[in-house]
DNA sequence: TCACTAAATGAATAACGTTCATTTCCATTA
DNA sequence: TAATGGAAATGAACGTTATTCATTTAGTGA
């Protein structure tokens, strides 16, 4: 299904144009204005051209993942001691997906063979936590529980600051609506970001620990 | 618009009926069942009657994670130490909405307002952290980062078994790759388990010694 | 020049959530 | 008893959605 090298004209289609123009059309208008129909318009095309080049919507989804896997940056992994760099590394992580929710089921969900984007970032933390000392055969298992506090911390961020409001309910729970009301952070933090602060840096000691011992 | 009491004959639909009858049809077909046209006709109801007790489908999937809330088992926090409770809390909360990862999004984004049984539920673990001593300003922040990383490992425990496969691409990923490959958990664990406990572990143990530090 | 093929088209479909005018049926009031 | 009011059910309709299919277009190689 791959396009022939030398075809000059007439090369309006290919997973990289419909990629692109997906992305953009996030960017600007959100995923809710990710439909066949509209990426389609973007191209200048009718939308049943799209599925000479993709099988179905799950798809472009696909392509866009693997397209925002590239930006997550690991780069701290190959200059920084371990837990720095797992801590940059989940920084990048969450705000790349945070602007991007509807895509976490299908990275947490669907296969990584053919995203190699993906696969790239896979190799550069793994190679991280070889360094740092880690077993291998533990690894795999630490990414993973890494992994599901970000997505995790990726829909946290995108909350509606009164989402613990308890309304006409407060009185029923009388310890907990304290708790939300002193919930307060140093300036220039949210509350998102100072519970991601607090998880992360809980789950990498604790995550350094259980190796040493 | 609640139902009145003295009304015996023709009480058709309510949104007791409507969540139950929803649990229902999810707890056979799966959440894919779930339409409103669906869920009419499992109450031998035309779709539109529906519209009369609940304002949209994203009431009807609040109404069923409210009930769901209930299902998550708090009773550790009440008879013992906070570590273990937490550690048993989370199970319960990760084996509960394993099985529901479409409502995922209604309770990590929407507001607890109007959701009784989730706000019990939160009552009882912020009574649980009050009494192992954790001061009021940080226990929302401590809750919130459980709960990401709970979410994210429901996901991952759907995820198929070969979700890190790298396929034609294993040679540019070798040391992934040989990690995925050697993964491996004592007998009646998942790797999905495995992962879990090690991160839950990790992230318990690093928030007690935020504590104590 | 002629076939072959990749790729675009436009019409069509089924399913979805939702709206709305209308009707039904019960409880209350006159 | 008869009339009234209102909650709740109905069935038809609408606008989107992703997806399919037969058909046409156009460029490439023989």
């Amino acid at each position: 299904m791959r396009r022939r090298a030398g075809r000059p004209s007439q090369a309006l289609l290919g997973q990289g144009q419909i990629t692109r123009a997906a992305l953009k059309l996030v960017a600007r208008d959100g995923y809710k204005a990710l439909t066949m129909s509209g990426l389609a318009k973007s191209l200048n095309v009718a939308p049943s051209a799209l599925y000479n080049h993709v099988a179905s919507k799950q798809d472009v989804l696909l392509l866009v993942e693997d397209a925002l896997m590239g930006r997550v940056d690991v780069s701290a992994f190959a200059r920084m001691p371990w837990a720095e760099a797992v801590r940059l590394w989940a920084h990048s992580y969450r705000d790349v997906f945070s602007a991007h929710l509807p895509l976490i089921p299908v990275i947490a969900l669907l296969p990584v063979t053919n995203a190699p984007q993906t696969i790239k970032m896979y190799e550069a933390v793994t190679d991280g936590f070889l360094r740092a000392g880690w077993p291998q055969e533990r690894i795999v298992d630490a990414i993973v529980a890494l992994e599901s506090f970000i997505f995790g911390s990726a829909y946290d961020a995108n909350a509606p600051a009164d989402i613990f409001a308890t309304g006409e309910l407060a009185e029923e729970a009388p310890h907990f609506s304290a708790a939300v009301s002193l919930r307060r952070n140093p300036a220039g933090h949210n509350d998102a970001d100072a519970a991601f602060a607090l998880g992360l840096d809980a789950l990498v000691a604790g995550l350094a620990a259980t190796l040493a011992g």
